[in-house]
Order: C-alpha cells, then sequence, then structure tokens
DNA sequence: TGCGTATATTTGCATATGCGAATATGTGCT
DNA sequence: AGCACATATTCGCATATGCAAATATACGCA
C-alpha cells in the first residue's frame, strides 16, 4: 500500500456527509473565508486583529469566529486580555480544504488588500501557517 | 515557471471570495454533496436516476440540481423526455473542489450505501467520470 | 473594589433556505 | 388533439442565518 492509498482510506475513515456539510457551511459565507485566509497566512490572530484588518465590527468578528470554532475549524487560546485563533488542520479533510483554500488565493483581489492591511502593523504572530 | 506554479496562478486569476463562497455554499447541503457524490462516480445521470437511488421526491431532487446549476457546478443536456446532469469542471477551483471530495470519499457510510443503490440497475450511462 | 479593555452573548428584526403539495411545462406517442 | 411520462416551478410555511445594538463576561491594573 502506496502513501496516496493510505490518505485515501484516512480520508475515507474520518468523514462523513453532515460531517463534510458541517465544514463546507461554515466555509461558505464572505466574512468567515476571509477570516479563514487570514488565518492561512498568519499562524495565529486575536479578535481586534482581524477587526481591524477586514474592517469588521467586534461583533461580527466573534461571532464568526465562534461558527468556525464550533465546526471544528479554528481553535482559541486566551492569553490574558486577548484570545488567539489559529486554523484547527486535525482532519484530512481539514487539511485538504484549507490547502485547496490556499492554494487557490480564493480571493485574488479582497484577500490581496487583507493580507496588505494586515503586514501594517499587526499585532500578532507573523509568519507561519498550519499548513 | 514550472505546472505547480501555473496551477496556482490560473486558479488566482479565476477566483475571488464571492465566486468561491458560492460554490462552497451550493455544495453545503447533504442533499447536494449527495447527488454530487453519484456524479463523481456517473458520468451522467438523469433526475428520476437520482430520485430513486437517493430517494428523494422528485420536486427535491429538480430543485437542488437547479441550485447546482446555478452555482455552475453541473450542467443539463435534454435527450427526448430525460434531462441528464453531469459535473462542469470547468475552472481549476470546480475541479479541485471535485477532486477533494472524490478522494476525501465525503461519505464513508451514505454514499457507499448510495453508489450501491446504483449500481443496481441505474438507467444512466455507466463508468467514468469528470475528473 | 472599581475601572478600562477585550471578547462573548443576547435580542429583535429582516432575509434566506428547505420542505411538501400543487401546478405548469416539455416531450413522445397514438 | 389528447394522454402519459419526465422534469420544473410556484406557493405557503417553518426554520435558519446574518445583522446591529445592547448587554454580559473575563481579565489586568490601580
Amino acid at each position: 500500500m502506496n502513501a496516496t492509498l493510505e490518505l485515501k482510506d484516512a480520508l475515507r475513515a474520518e468523514t462523513s456527509v453532515e460531517n463534510t456539510v458541517q465544514l463546507l457551511r461554515a466555509l461558505a459565507d464572505p466574512n468567515r473565508l476571509r477570516i479563514v485566509n487570514l488565518l492561512l497566512y498568519r499562524e495565529e490572530l486575536c479578535v481586534c486583529d482581524i477587526e481591524r484588518v477586514l474592517g469588521m465590527t467586534q461583533t461580527k468578528v466573534s461571532r464568526h469566529l465562534t461558527i468556525l470554532r464550533n465546526a471544528g475549524l479554528v481553535r482559541a487560546r486566551r492569553d490574558s486580555r486577548w484570545m488567539y485563533y489559529r486554523l484547527q488542520a486535525d482532519s484530512e479533510l481539514k487539511h485538504a480544504l484549507f490547502a485547496l483554500l490556499r492554494e487557490s488565493g480564493c480571493c485574488v483581489s479582497e484577500c490581496t488588500a487583507d493580507l496588505a492591511a494586515l503586514e501594517q502593523g499587526g499585532c500578532a504572530v507573523d509568519g507561519g501557517s498550519c499548513i
């Protein structure tokens, strides 16, 4: 059995229609897709970073992060007053989805601007990504 | 420039947040995911095939196929009284999504049963797939 | 304890989505 | 034309989703 087959088997074992739908639904929103896109290029970001970079209200960012967290696409870590979020690629399907989004750019116009804004003095850990 | 870079560029050129969201939203439904899954393994299926294999009403199948068609994920061909649907992988992003779904199985339990039902006397063209 | 900052949740509302039932359209056959 | 079959659309309803505004919670600091 080669590596490709092993990957395929691992994917089959973990997936179900409902599980896949849950992940797709969580990603199928422009706000959440932009948030995930930022996290593809920054290992970790706090709510206020995302709020500032994407120009969304705090309520909006928090709500969408909660949805992403409930879908298991991100995980949170508290550091003092700040909550830091990062992608959670803890299954082959999630990993494949993140890879697809990263490769697709998913955002030639919008997200390029988002990433540029991120460069302008984000307070988060820079570089890296989970995939 | 190598093949990988060319693929990446092609993806970036065609994608936008709204376009990606439209595709994800269309896929983010259990009925539609099961329909797409069938089409990953059969080149072409008519509405009555899907209706019978998935045990859905005609109205339901038709409505969800319309949504998939509006998203550009499938295309239809009329042959006499029958409408035949097939996947439309006419962009790199769609191609990547179909490949991901096919590799993921996306359906270890449910879709295996669907595909087994499909083997039991479907009236459609068999074998093959668009990807 | 009280204050300021960071984040989360609730509330009320508008819109979107999914469903079954009924109906309409399109096609072939007689 | 009229009937039967295959598919599409409309309608009314229930539920889900997204939003802003207001409020609540959590933490650090004085």
